[in-house]
DNA sequence: ATTCACCTACCGTCCGGTAGGTAGTCAGAT
DNA sequence: ATCTGACTACCTACCGGACGGTAGGTGAAT
């Protein structure tokens, strides 16, 4: 996108708000919180780095943004799925939250990848907003893993906390290897699920 | 500072050098690459900065050698398992190495965290050393899948790049998470076993 | 006399953030 | 019809500090 090569009378299109969480997202995909610098950032929209201020107060502010975007996108799909699957068979329920989840890791891309590449802010905790996004995304696995424990599609004998955070693990893992060539959104979560044991009897 | 200056008999291998892995790693594990500086573990070993270049050539000449010795850790740790449980039967075996891999992951500590913390280094790919150390561990579960699979331990219609990525992307995760108060290894190990599907039919 | 294991002092570069200026837009008063 | 003042969305220029890395020196042990 190099509109201006021009100074001075470099105007670019507005919207500039999402375009600089758009670049943002993409670079701390693949670059985490410290390795991703304002000058980056900037220089990828085609603004100066100082510019960055009139929309965000802080370096953080921009990081706190993208990441919950990308949360609430992977929940949103998730909910979705559910919703669309209710009443149907519960190991159905478990490949659709499954897809869900990995299509809105996979497909929507770069606000998702990014979330959970950046798990820890630079210094301190996760600003409160992140923690209370994640926290109401995790409650979603939680209420399905009990539903489906107690119809008997997962091991009711297992902790449904290590449960779920192995399922979870094993998902997010699959930013660090999936290509999408090989196999199609569907047919992972497809394995995914069969991977997973049914309930012991 | 000065410590333990007492010269103990000639010993060519220093103890400075360990002394600063030992805290690179534990620098490295809950900060990555970069929010890891040369001054932190400079201070923290309690010596100057310029000092840590009497012993390694550069700050990624310190990262590697952490990330290469925690892989070393777990593959180590996994193949005993293996060889303890040798002829035993499949999912034994199957547990023994989930059980290995944890316990070097949280037991022998910091370089594992750090060495999957660390996935990428700062700028470019990682050095062809840490591939190499890394694809050799990959190939112990490689043979351990397929002859699970064989032995009809594990469903022989899924895929074994994702079974294998699925496992190793859920016990990795579970630095994110895992506090040894609430389960030990053994109890973690034989949980996560039983999530994973034995062969359908 | 040399080697070892460290030191002080410094380099250029980049970091996040701040100060203050400037064209363009537009509402409303003159 | 024009002037005014607020507002928008950027800009240039700069700050103190931290970064990885280098140059060269020092005292103790060999």
């Amino acid at each position: 996108m190099s509109v201006a090569t021009d100074k001075g009378a470099a105007q670019v299109e507005g919207g500039s708000r999402r375009q600089i969480l758009d670049h943002a997202a993409r670079l701390l995909r693949n670059g985490g919180y410290h390795q991703t610098t304002l000058r980056e950032i900037a220089e990828a929209v085609g603004i100066r780095k100082a510019s960055l201020y009139y929309h965000f107060a802080s370096k953080e502010e921009i990081v706190e943004a993208v990441v919950n975007d990308g949360v609430r996108f992977v929940h949103e799909g998730v909910v979705a799925a559910l919703a669309a699957t209710e009443g149907a068979a519960p190991r159905v329920r478990l490949e659709a939250a499954i897809r869900g989840h990995l299509a809105a890791l996979h497909g929507h891309g770069d606000y998702t990848s990014a979330s959970i590449k950046v798990f820890n802010f630079g210094a301190a905790p996760a600003p409160q907003s992140v923690r209370a996004v994640r926290r109401a995304y995790e409650e979603v696995w939680r209420g399905l893993i009990a539903e489906l424990q107690l119809a008997g599609a997962l091991p009711a004998e297992r902790s449904p906390d290590v449960l779920r955070n192995f399922l979870l693990g094993a998902l997010n893992g699959s930013t660090d290897w999936y290509r999408p060539e090989r196999f199609d959104i569907a047919t992972l979560a497809r394995e995914f699920a069969a991977l997973i044991s049914p309930a012991e009897g």
